[in-house]
DNA sequence: CAATATACGGAGGCTTCCTCCGTATATCAA
DNA sequence: TTGATATACGGAGGAAGCCTCCGTATATTG
């Protein structure tokens, strides 16, 4: 009793699409930096000039959301791992990454706790890009490793997770020093004595 | 116009207060440990059987109950760095107390993320409750510190602050084996090289 | 210019938070 | 004991956010 079975899929998405999920993002943006990653979603949709249910469509999840956000930062991390390790020595290109990671978290230090928000849940950010950062920080730790003076037994990632433990756990105070500190610590622990 | 202006201060607390104070974190404790440190205060002031009025009253945010159910357990974390450092000689009084420290987020993993809030929070754990972890990793670390084969030039609520990173941000993997490693390889790195 | 696959919007149901204030009760003085 | 009253209790209700659902609008295609 159909009229019409038939049903051809679309070329190309529609226009309309692309362009709502871009200004969401530029909306989350600016709503995340201005009130914080638990700021309302409903108010990112009306910043954004669309409906509620148009974000939810976009992001099902506040993480996707977040992520999205992030994602141009974090390529700049993972730009600026490859470039380390083309023009430094292993060790210390490992050493200004982690320092660039802390920056990183500085800079959107704005929505510190919307970084634990990410971090801490069931699809944290780090494994959530794992192509991301994951495999920047894999890849930097190698390389240490590779000149012999290195060491690490814990994974990679666990860097990143020690550092924003330092930083994210104090939103409001300087804790930058102490996770620049941290990461030599880090680095120190790592280093075979001799 | 006053009928009376004498107000005569109760000489001691009423019994119910302390009674109901008691329920509370009792519920409180059952209840974050089932449903996460997430769950519903209402939930909690109608398992402990008191109004939501009263939970309120008592712990007028969510910080301060989680406190409160905790501090048994922190006390206890008191107690045994006490107990090292009279026993052990210092580093290795340190190294056990971080690993003790591991036990109890993994002990209390249930509330894994509650950790997470209370951490990530304007009121966190470790500067909420000072007078505890703080005064203890504080007395370890200068003990390490006096032997002279030890340095550390970052706040020592920052190796918990490191550890707790490696391990909340992954609720429900098994972290502890990083974090157990992560506890020496910060020990590597305070330890002055030879 | 249809026809129709896609996408949008936002009302509404649900949950939780937290305050406010009328009611109940423990304590004390006489 | 009993009345007076300082204290504490309870829970209704307003506010806010989450997220779904489905009728409506629109981009795209032949």
């Amino acid at each position: 009793m159909q009229k019409k079975v038939s049903s051809q899929p679309r070329a190309r998405p529609r226009a309309d699409k692309e362009r709502n999920r871009a200004r969401l993002i530029a909306a989350a943006k600016q709503v995340f930096a201005a009130r914080g990653a638990a700021a309302s979603l409903e108010q990112v949709a009306s910043e954004a000039g669309v409906g509620i249910g148009t974000l939810y469509r976009h992001f099902p999840k506040r993480d996707v959301l977040l992520e999205a956000v992030y994602r141009q930062e974090t390529d700049t991390l993972v730009d600026a791992a490859d470039r380390l390790m083309a023009q430094q020595e292993p060790v210390e290109a490992l050493r200004e990454w982690l320092l660039l990671f802390v920056d990183f978290i500085d800079t959107k230090r704005d929505m510190a706790d919307a970084l634990n928000t990410l971090i801490g849940g069931p699809e944290p950010l780090y494994s959530g890009t794992p192509s991301h950062l994951a495999s920047s920080i894999e890849a930097l730790v190698d390389g240490a490793i590779k000149t012999g003076t290195f060491r690490i037994d814990i994974e990679p990632l666990d860097l990143l997770r020690a550092i924003a433990g330092v930083a994210n756990i104090r939103p409001g105070q300087n804790w930058k020093p102490s996770a620049i500190r941290m990461v030599d610590l880090l680095i120190r622990g790592m280093q075979i004595e001799r």
